[in-house]
RNA sequence: CGCGGGAUGGAGCAGCCCGGUAGCUCGUCAGGCUCAUAACCUGAAGGUCGUAGGUUCAAAUCCUACUCCCGCAC
């Protein structure tokens, strides 16, 4: 086994938590955790600590969470853990110059898309929503830039049309935690090389906004599955129904769609069937497979249409 | 104290406003029909109506507290 590193982890939210163990597990010294500072989130507006900060909690690991990287006195306190190097995940905090340069080995960085495909925030949701059929992880040096720094190592995987950015999600974590072990070990033994990026093809993933939420149905009925999917299980596409005979209409979120074929003449939103089959602009048709309606759980199909009637010939907005 | 919705047999819901022996769709089991079936017919099992109190002759239904879930907002 290469040898054990000491080594600060930098990161906030699930995707994060298991490179977390994975690092702490191949045994390298967690000189400090980094994470977003706690923040009014949920129902309550209680301040919820991120993921990674709750398992580190647990784990008895130091837990940093500034505001900013930016002042000097945070990026002293930086320097003065003396490390080997940082593995940062989904960190959410722009790092300074001086920061990147304090550890011995630099910052290695965690991201889910296959580079430069997708630099920034939301790689996974960006790349179902575009319907993209490959991505990956991989790990890479950081520099100021936004993600453009060169590449240590890659691991694919497929999108399948029945992946939504869930299963991608849990899937590339786990990639993502393996991957970061070997890179690192490649990194302190100089077995891997940080090749550049390619300078063609780049994309970049913004953030999702309310507005990638709501589901246009005279999109494509490709656009709309793969947006369905793309924000499935967050933040959710939704969109409107009102049941025969009620004023004000539901907001529906769809969890899950699989792509079929509409009928020539129907009006997009128009349901072709009993089964929530709706079509969309260009003739093509979505069926919604899981779905939530207001103050339920999400359901399937089958479960959500015991109790809601949703009839062929009904409108969705 | 951010706003609002919800908790009823295995699943999804109705009933609650106007208290009075729990209903619907589906599932499960048994039997029947059929060449056959996830189809159809008949029957059966299965519920402390989220928890704890209170009001009442009587509470799923009214009142109070609590737990958990969901949407918005953040």
């Amino acid at each position: 086994m290469t040898s054990s590193l000491r080594i600060a982890f930098m990161g906030s939210p699930d995707f994060a938590v298991p490179v977390l163990a994975a690092l702490a597990e191949a045994g390298h010294e967690i000189a400090c955790v980094y994470s977003q500072p706690p923040r009014p989130a949920g129902r309550g507006k209680k301040l919820r600590p991120t993921p990674v900060h709750q398992w580190a909690d647990a784990e008895g690991l130091e837990v940093r969470t500034p505001r900013s990287l930016k002042q000097a006195p945070e990026q002293d306190a930086f320097a003065a853990l003396k490390l080997d190097a940082a593995v940062v995940v989904a960190y959410g905090l722009i790092l300074p110059q001086e920061v990147l340069d304090a550890p011995r080995l630099g910052c290695m960085n965690m991201h889910a898309s296959l580079l430069p495909r997708w630099r920034g925030a939301a790689p996974i949701h960006r790349a179902i929503m575009a319907g993209d059929e490959m991505t990956g992880v991989q790990a890479m040096m950081m520099e100021a830039g936004l993600d453009t720094g060169p590449v240590l190592a890659t691991e694919q995987t497929r999108i399948f049309p029945f992946d939504t950015t869930g299963s991608v999600h849990d899937r590339l974590a786990g990639l993502a935690a393996d991957l970061a072990v070997t890179s690192l070990a490649g990194l302190a033994d100089g077995g891997l090389i940080p090749q550049a990026q390619s300078e063609d093809g780049v994309t970049y993933a913004h953030k999702v906004t309310a507005e990638d939420q709501r589901i246009d149905w005279t999109r494509s009925a490709d656009e709309v599955d793969c947006q369905i999917r793309g924000l499935s299980p967050f933040p959710s596409a939704w969109f409107h129904y009102t049941p025969d005979g009620d004023a004000s209409p539901l907001r529906m979120k769809a969890l899950m769609s699989r792509r079929e074929d509409g009928v020539p003449d129907a009006a997009p939103g128009e349901l072709l069937d009993n089964e929530l089959l709706v079509q969309c602009g260009d003739g093509g048709a979505v069926r919604l497979l899981k779905a939530q309606k207001p103050g339920s759980k999400a359901m399937e199909a089958a479960d959500l249409l015991r109790g809601l009637s949703i009839p062929a010939g009904a409108k969705f907005e």
